[in-house]
Order: C-alpha cells, then sequence, then structure tokens
RNA sequence: GCCGAGGUGGUGUAAUGGCAGCCACGCAGGAUUUAGGAUCCUGUGCCGCAAGGCGUGCGGGUUCAAGUCCCGCCCUCGGCACCA
C-alpha cells in the first residue's frame, strides 16, 4: 500500500477501536471527568445527511483531545425515535414503526461508525426501548406527584402539599381536586391545533401559517381536554438560572424573549351597571374579582391610566355575554362567532386592520371617574394576562389603530416634545402616530410632573392602597401541552377510574411504579381516530384493566417527541440500571453536561423543557445541579454547494440585471459550473458572454436535489477527509456552503501528511527513508511548537478551522526537507490525531507506536522555543507603511526607533521634514509622525 | 415592527486597536509525464507598463494607527410577532 488508501486505513482503525473497546468509559470516580454531549438524532429514513457530522466531528475531536489531556471522557449517542414520520410510514405501508425505526436506526449507527468517531458504544440509547421510556414514565409521574410550593420556590412532592381547612371539610374528593389543580401535570380543557384532515391535534411548532406542516391542511382552534405541564411555575427560575450557565447570548436573548417576562399592574375597573355597581365596590379586592362587579385588566403603563379612553376585552373572555346590552346582543354574538371560526393564522395575518365591536356596557376609570365604553376585538387574546386591556390609544401603536378605525377619543398623558410634534406632523388633539416612549406625566391630576418610573410605582401603591389594584408580573410563556393523539409515543402511565356503569369518575391514578414500563398495544391500523382519544383507544383489551379489583380505563393519549430528549443525557450516564434512572452517584460524579453541541433550531423547545424537566429532578433531590448543561455551542447550517444560474423570460435568456426590480417575472434555469465566467465581480454565461448570471447558494434539499450524502464523500475520500473538511469549511457557529472541491483540498492535505511519513514506493506501509533519528533543526524546532501553540489554543477556543490551517503550516514546511526528524513528526501525528484519527493511528504505528495513539499525552510547547532570532518589522510614516527593517527579536523600543531611522529609505522619506512623535510597539513596528 | 447575528479577493475564510487577505479552493506559468491524472515549484486583492495609487457594505467620528472602537444609514440571514 504506498499511497494513502483511506478506506483501507479506516477499516482497519474502525474494527481495532471496537475489538479493544478503545473509547469505553469506565466509570472511574477517582479521574476529572468530562461530559461531552451531542443533539441525538431522530433516524429518519433518508440517513445522515453532511450537517450531521458537522457537530459530531467537533464534538468527536474535543473528546479525543480530552482523552488525551487525562479526563475521563463520556461521550455517548443515541436515538431521538418516536414521532410522526415513522407514524405515517407506517400508515402508508402497514410496516410496523417498531419496524421502520428499527431499519432507521441500523442505518444511522452504520453512517456514524463509518465515520470514526469515539463513542462509547455501550451507553447507546433510543427513547423507544421500554428499558429507556420506563423512566420516561417515571419521570412523568414525579411530575404528576409534584407541586411547585411559590413561597419555597420549589417544587415538593404532592404528599406535602398543605390542605386548607375549607377543602379538607367538603371531604376526599374535594381533596383530590385540590391536589390534581397543583400538580405539574395535569388535565385541562385548552384551545389546541386541531387539523381534521389528519384526525390529530398539532403541536404549534407542527403548524406553519395556519396549516399542518404535513400536507398543509388547515388547522382550526378547538377546546379539548389535554395534559399539560405547569411549566410556567417554573418561569422565572428558567430566566434567572440562564445567568450560571455558559450559553451563546443570542440563544439566552431568545430563551427569555420566549418566556416573556413582563411587569405591570392589574387594575380593576368597575362596570357602569346600575344594578352591581355599588354593592361590589365594597368588596375587598380579590374576592370580587369573580363577580360581576369590575373587569380586571392587565397592563406594563399604569402610568397610562389617564389615558385609558375606552376597554377591549377578548371575544372569549367570560364576561362579555353578562356585560352586552341587548342592543348589541347580536352584533357581538356575531363578532364572537366570527372570531372563533378564523384560525390563529387569519387573525393575525388579516388583522392588518383592526376590527371589533362596542357591548353597549360602560367602566369607570378608577383614577378619574370617568366612563368608558368596552369593545371586544381579537386584537386582545384571552390567554394573555386577564383577556382584557385598558386601552390608551395616544401612547400604544394597536390602541391607536383601533381607537382610529372606530373614532375613539385619544388623550395624551406622557407630555409630548415640541420636537416629536414637529417631527410627526401631530397637534395635541391630533397626533399622527402613537408616542410610546416613557417621558413626564401631564393630563395626570396629582401625578403631573412625574416621570414614568416613579409615576408607575406611585399609582400602583395607590390603586393596592384603595384595593383597587396590584403588582403584576406576567409570562408569554405558556403551560406545555403534553398531549398527543397519535401511536408511536411514550403511552401515559395514567388509570382512570370507572363507575360501575363503565364511566370514568374522574378519579385518577398512576400506574404503580413495578409495573412500568408500560408498553404499547400491538395494533393492525395506526390511523389517528379522528377523535381526542387517539389511536390507543382502538385497543380494547389494553384499555381496560382492572387493579385491586377496581376497573380503570387507561389514558390513550401519548407523549409529544420532546419527552424522551428531555432527559436522556441523564440516562446515558448509567443507561442499563434497571433499579432507577440512574445511580446517583454517578449522577453526582457526570453532571452537568461540560459542553453541548447541537443545531440552533433547538434553541428554545428542546432546550427549555429539559431545563424544566431537570429542574423539577433537582427539587425533588435526584440530581444535584440546577442546570443540565453547562456550555452550549450551536453548530451553523451547512448549505449547498454554491450554483449559477440564468434568467429565462418567455423562452429567451436574459441578464440577471434586468430581471431585478422591474417586477419581471423569470423562470430560473441552473447553468453548469463549466459555463461560468468570472470577470471582474460578476459572472457571465460562456455560451452567450453577454449574460451576466446570478449565483446562490441554497439550503439542501431533496426537492433541490442538492443534497449531499457522507456515503459518497467518504467512499471517494473517506471519513477523515470529511471530518476534516466539516471542520475546515469555517466556524463552528456560521452557516457555509458546501464544496466538494474544498473537500478535495484537505484530501490532498492528508495525501501531503501521508507522504512525510510513509515511503509511497515501496509495496507495504513503510516509512519513508527521509525519516530519521535526528533533532529537529532550529526553524523545525520553532515551527513545531509554534504548532503545538495554536493547535492547542485553537481546540480551547473551538476554532477548529484556523487549528487545521496551522497543521497545514506545518506539512508545508516539512514537504521540502530531505531529511524529517522523526520525533517532529511523532508529535504532529498526535497534534493531528483528534482530527483524522484513523490515519493518525497508521502513521503513529508506521513509526514505532506500538498500540492506539488515543491516551498518548497531549503534546506541551516550549514558550522559549517559539522566538525567531530576528524579525521583520514595518516602519510607518504618517501610518503608511514606508519601508521594512530586520531587527533582533527581542529589541527594546529605543534601538527600533534608531534602526528605523537608520534605514535608507526612511531616510530618503523624511528628508526635509521634522520629526513630530514617534511610536514604537517592540518587536510589532515602528510609526514616524511626520510634518 | 421587535430581538439577535453577519457583510473582507473570483470562492470558503484569517487577522490581542499595530504590515488586511494566514490556510485552502480556483486560475495562470513552469517541472515531471507518451498523454491524461496525480505530484512538485512559482505567481495570483484591484487599477497601472511602471513609479505609485486604491482597497474590509455606505457616510461620518475617535486615534500616531481602525476590518477591529463610537454615531448614523443600507443589505443579507435567524428568531419572535397584536403578549397590552
Amino acid at each position: 500500500m504506498p499511497s494513502y488508501k483511506p478506506q483501507a486505513v479506516e477499516a482497519k482503525w474502525q474494527r481495532f477501536w471496537e475489538e479493544n473497546k478503545t473509547f469505553r468509559t469506565p466509570d472511574d470516580l477517582s479521574k476529572p471527568k468530562y461530559y461531552i454531549l451531542d443533539m441525538f438524532p431522530y433516524p429518519s429514513g433518508a440517513g445522515l445527511h453532511v450537517g450531521h457530522p458537522e457537530g459530531y466531528t467537533a464534538t468527536d475531536i474535543l473528546a479525543r483531545w480530552k482523552r488525551m489531556r487525562g479526563f475521563n471522557v463520556l461521550h455517548p449517542m443515541g436515538w431521538d425515535a418516536f414521532g410522526l414520520p415513522a407514524e405515517q410510514y407506517a400508515i402508508q405501508t402497514g410496516t410496523h414503526p417498531r419496524i421502520t425505526t428499527q431499519n432507521n436506526i441500523n442505518t444511522f449507527r452504520r453512517q456514524i461508525k463509518m465515520l470514526g468517531f469515539s463513542y462509547d458504544w455501550d451507553r447507546e440509547v433510543d427513547t423507544t426501548d421500554p428499558g429507556y421510556f420506563k423512566w420516561t414514565q417515571w419521570i412523568f409521574l414525579e411530575l404528576y406527584d409534584t407541586w411547585y410550593d411559590t413561597e419555597a420556590k420549589k417544587g415538593r412532592s404532592i404528599a406535602e402539599l398543605p390542605i386548607p381547612a375549607d377543602v379538607k371539610s367538603k371531604g376526599e374528593s374535594a381533596v383530590r381536586a385540590y391536589q390534581d389543580s397543583k400538580r405539574l401535570a395535569y388535565q385541562a380543557e385548552v384551545p389546541v391545533n386541531w387539523c381534521p384532515e389528519l384526525g390529530t391535534v398539532l403541536a404549534n411548532e407542527e403548524v406553519i401559517d395556519g396549516k399542518s406542516e404535513r400536507g398543509s391542511h388547515p388547522v382550526i382552534r378547538m377546546p379539548l381536554k389535554q395534559w399539560m405541564l405547569r411549566i410556567t411555575d417554573y418561569a422565572e427560575r428558567l430566566i434567572d438560572d440562564l445567568s450560571v450557565v455558559n450559553w451563546p447570548d443570542p440563544i439566552k436573548d431568545m430563551q427569555r424573549n420566549w418566556i416573556g417576562k413582563s411587569e405591570g399592574a392589574e387594575v380593576d375597573f368597575e362596570l357602569q351597571i346600575a344594578d352591581c355597581k355599588l354593592e361590589e365596590s365594597s368588596k375587598p379586592r380579590g374576592e370580587r374579582s369573580e363577580l360581576l362587579g369590575s373587569i380586571r385588566v392587565y397592563t406594563t403603563r399604569p402610568d397610562t391610566l389617564f389615558g385609558a379612553t375606552y376597554m377591549v376585552l377578548a371575544p372569549e373572555h367570560r364576561l362579555v355575554e353578562t356585560i352586552t346590552t341587548p342592543e348589541q346582543r347580536t352584533a357581538v354574538k356575531e363578532y364572537q362567532l366570527a372570531a372563533s371560526r378564523k384560525s390563529d393564522f387569519e387573525r393575525t395575518e388579516l388583522a392588518k386592520k383592526k376590527t371589533g365591536v362596542f357591548t353597549g356596557a360602560y367602566a369607570i376609570n378608577p383614577v378619574n371617574g370617568e366612563n368608558v365604553p368596552i369593545w371586544i376585538a381579537d386584537y386582545v387574546l384571552a390567554s394573555y394576562g386577564t383577556g382584557a386591556i385598558m386601552a390608551v390609544p395616544a401612547h400604544d401603536e394597536r390602541d391607536f389603530e383601533f381607537a382610529q378605525a372606530f373614532d375613539l377619543p385619544i388623550k395624551p398623558v406622557v407630555k409630548l416634545t415640541e420636537a416629536w410634534l414637529k417631527q410627526t406632523k401631530s397637534t395635541l388633539d391630533n397626533l399622527s402616530e402613537p408616542y410610546c416612549e416613557e417621558g413626564v406625566a401631564f393630563n395626570s391630576g396629582e401625578f403631573d410632573g412625574l416621570p414614568t418610573a416613579e409615576f408607575k410605582t406611585k399609582i400602583t401603591a395607590w390603586l393596592e392602597g384603595k384595593g383597587l389594584g396590584t403588582k403584576k408580573i406576567n409570562y408569554k410563556l405558556r403551560d406545555w401541552l403534553f398531549s398527543r393523539q397519535r401511536y408511536w409515543g411514550e403511552p401515559f402511565p395514567i388509570l382512570h377510574e370507572l363507575d360501575a356503569k363503565g364511566q370514568p369518575t374522574g378519579v385518577k391514578r398512576a400506574v404503580p411504579i413495578q409495573d412500568l414500563p408500560l408498553t404499547l398495544p400491538v395494533l393492525e391500523d395506526f390511523k389517528p381516530s379522528g377523535s381526542p382519544e387517539g389511536p390507543l383507544a382502538k385497543a380494547k383489551e389494553w384499555t381496560h384493566v382492572t387493579l385491586d379489583g377496581k376497573p380503570y380505563l387507561r389514558e390513550t393519549n401519548t407523549m409529544p417527541q420532546w419527552a424522551g430528549s428531555c432527559w436522556y443525557y441523564l440516562r446515558y450516564i448509567d443507561p442499563r440500571n434497571e433499579a432507577a434512572f440512574a445511580d446517583p452517584k454517578l449522577l453526582n460524579h457526570y453532571l452537568p453536561v461540560d459542553l453541548y453541541v447541537g443545531g440552533a433550531e433547538h434553541a428554545v423547545l428542546h432546550l427549555l423543557y429539559s431545563r424544566f424537566w431537570h429542574k423539577v429532578l433537582f427539587d425533588r433531590g435526584y440530581v444535584n445541579c440546577p442546570e443540565p448543561f453547562k456550555r452550549l455551542v450551536n453548530q451553523g447550517l451547512i448549505l449547498g454547494q454554491i450554483e449559477y444560474y440564468r434568467d429565462v423570460i418567455d423562452g429567451e435568456t436574459v441578464s440577471a440585471g434586468e430581471v431585478e426590480g422591474k417586477g419581471l417575472v423569470s423562470e430560473q434555469k441552473k447553468v453548469p459550473e463549466d459555463e461560468v465566467e468570472v470577470r471582474g465581480k460578476k459572472f457571465f454565461w460562456t455560451k452567450d458572454p453577454t449574460i451576466e448570471l446570478s449565483a446562490r447558494t441554497d439550503k439542501m434539499s431533496k426537492s433541490r436535489g442538492n443534497v449531499i450524502s457522507p456515503d459518497d464523500v467518504v467512499e471517494e475520500y473517506g471519513a477523515d477527509s470529511l471530518r476534516l473538511y466539516e471542520m475546515f469549511m469555517g466556524p463552528l457557529e456560521a452557516t457555509k456552503p458546501w464544496s466538494m472541491r474544498g473537500v478535495e483540498g484537505v484530501y490532498r492535505f492528508l495525501n501531503r501528511a501521508w507522504r512525510l511519513i510513509v515511503d509511497e514506493r515501496a509495496d507495504e506501509v513503510r516509512l519513508s527513508d527521509a525519516v530519521q533519528d535526528v533533532a529537529a533543526d532550529k526553524e523545525t524546532e520553532r515551527k513545531l511548537h509554534q504548532t503545538i501553540k495554536r493547535v492547542t489554543n485553537d481546540l480551547d477556543g473551538l476554532s477548529f478551522n484556523t487549528a487545521i490551517s496551522a497543521m497545514m503550516e506545518f506539512v508545508n514546511h516539512m514537504t521540502p526537507l530531505a531529511v524529517r526528524p522523526k520525533s517532529s513528526l511523532r508529535t504532529f501525528v498526535l497534534l493531528l490525531s483528534p482530527f483524522a484519527p484513523h490515519l493518525a493511528e497508521e502513521m503513529w504505528q508506521t513509526l514505532g507506536g506500538a498500540t492506539t495513539l488515543a491516551y498518548e499525552p497531549w503534546p506541551a510547547f516550549d514558550e522559549s522555543l517559539l522566538q525567531a532570532d530576528s524579525v521583520e518589522v514595518p516602519v510607518q510614516i504618517n501610518g503608511k507603511v514606508r519601508a521594512k527593517i530586520v531587527v533582533p527579536a527581542g529589541l527594546d523600543s529605543a534601538a527600533m526607533e534608531k534602526a528605523a531611522l537608520a534605514d535608507e529609505k526612511v531616510q530618503a522619506q523624511l528628508a526635509g521634514k521634522s520629526i513630530k512623535k514617534v511610536i514604537v510597539v517592540p518587536g510589532k513596528m515602528v510609526n514616524l509622525v511626520v510634518g
């Protein structure tokens, strides 16, 4: 084997690693641990694409590096295998999802192993394995058993929930209902995304622009009884603890925005209805909220209360019926009906123009006693705040639009500056747009002159004093809709008690722990039932059970795909444990995950859900750290190769520039790369050089036909080249286009590295004659130590691309040498080994290594060997480089200045001018400021 | 609209405020080769024969010195989107 044959080398070392279990992670608690985690994939039928190995290669390089630095590295892989595609496939073909899933997993495993990643395969997990989802179900039961103690800010067992005396006195079922109302996992009637075409409920993230992600079927909102998880109880802690993790700021921002904390006040507006007005107004706040006497609103700008000229209720608000006057009843009913029929999509998309209807009722503005009309409009959401707002059109964009549409009064209460009025061409009585900034109050009675922040505090206190309002914090985050009407998911371990007639009593019971896992029933027909029970309801023998002599009906919903991925990082720590989800001793040792790498598409949901579950487990004492993932890095998207297009209009090709901005519609046709000519910054078509082409990179997709399969790349260039190219493309976090030419570039580099060491002309792999046991010359020594330093620092900073270019420079230095010192090459091979492990192992062996290099100590660099004897430094005159001088390294400022002034070119430039200032950066440059 | 990231050669990219373009791709020339491929060497930001000038999205500013810091715009991408 004279030349570099990746296929042979890679097969050989993959076999070696597998047979020797080189990357098994022993639970050696005496060594420092490093837990490095990939986001595990959903094994789709299409197999891996080149985007997957990007993150996996990065983590593998770090895992291998950390091992060489003496860490006990935990680096596992598994499968997030429940979910819709396998089920859809089952519906179409009749193949059981278990079988498709197994096939897909086998494909993914083969492909991932082909890339030579150093996973500990003994720790592989599969979310659809009963041994795994037993514990998903167990965690669900923990959530079911937990209530959130707002005083202690901590989840506690339901057994510890204090039962109020009046509840206790009403008996056992009242107590049970009270407990059920506090559990983190609870059932509730909520509006869901119902897709009639698919006959199932969809998650929000499965609905795109009001249509189903699969098949683009219409989705409507419909109230259904669903399982919910009370993630909102943890909202505050989910925000606060972002400050203790090392995550990219944009991701933290996205999570904060998603949770959407806002601080404001709830204010009660008394209804102007003769019957109840007086009798209710004396009631203490809190009790009154359920009565008819007032409407409660939420506002972040209580300082604009004096400018509230009307109120708006969501069409679904529970008081709409009661307050609507007989004259308005028909109009209100019609509006409510229309609103309920609209999908969320229509409600937002068509809401460019504000709509609404007057209820005929009035309320009293608590700060000035003025009557304000009450409207309903779908721009107010029932699900946020109190479902009702006070409208301050002068200082709120939406209220302003609405007020304009319906000719409602607009009353400014924050001082408008002259400049602003001028700029917006407004007058005090006639604003052209709302003023939404903070400012100083006016038109606000005794509060005139107060700045916004101070006003907010004062007015809130004033309202509290009168029992009319209180400080309030709201979140955009909603409780997590946790049930799906699907087959291929974890069944809920919950039983519904039946009475003698076979009707549910409303009493729920957890499946006893010893009966877990609760596996899925065998079904022939996986189709959605079209009813809220889901397909599991069809398995009658499965759904009906008797426990302790009582008949029960099993819960027939299944959990969403997020469930299994919420905690897989915990199972890796002790994947075969049958007595617990993991041994606490091991959990304490390996947690938290030191580095978590994955796509930014999981920036919010998966990471938020996972953190939530982790916090519950933390509160309940199962894990010892409040956050699961210490450091997070998002790998960027890999786009398809650059492609060139010509624009065709009515069969004629025209230049790219002629289409843009002229409202013309053209058909874009692909132009092969060899028909592209570069002229300046533009591209032209060789078949008609007057035609300018456009160039573009797109996301890889089947429909565009630009998907690159790792299988093909590995077949042609080998896994090491694929790995290296994935890292050489650019920064890990960046979005970047694929290029086969680029793969070839790194392939050539590996070939050059190979030829440094291996005798090309021999039949067997043997050391090249040029490699000898000699001491390295000074230059080589310096280059080597520079390379060690750069690679080490770059690995530390996850700058894999620059680490590779440093190694390329080293190889470029070594290539022309007739005699190459063996010790330098051994060091180089160690540096290369995390990146191109197969090739490195082979070269290590050729250089005399007895066994795997996976646990060889990482090379150290000697700072004293880094510095060259002399350096070239630029001499600038007024900031422009005019000369270069060569000076001994470490020369001081004064000497450098002297050397610069002695230079001929400098002398010439200085003729007839005087030096005003001299700046010397030792070892870097000299700048002479002359006049 | 709001939040965030980013605009550097023909391409991917690199540069603790200190010589812009490291390392690659591509291209050009040369060596080797029957030829092709592979390999090796040299050159390659733009304009210019050259001297030199101009160059990091655009316009200002700070500084001896700005791709990097500050202010104002433009464009691309990602996320959120009537959340009061």
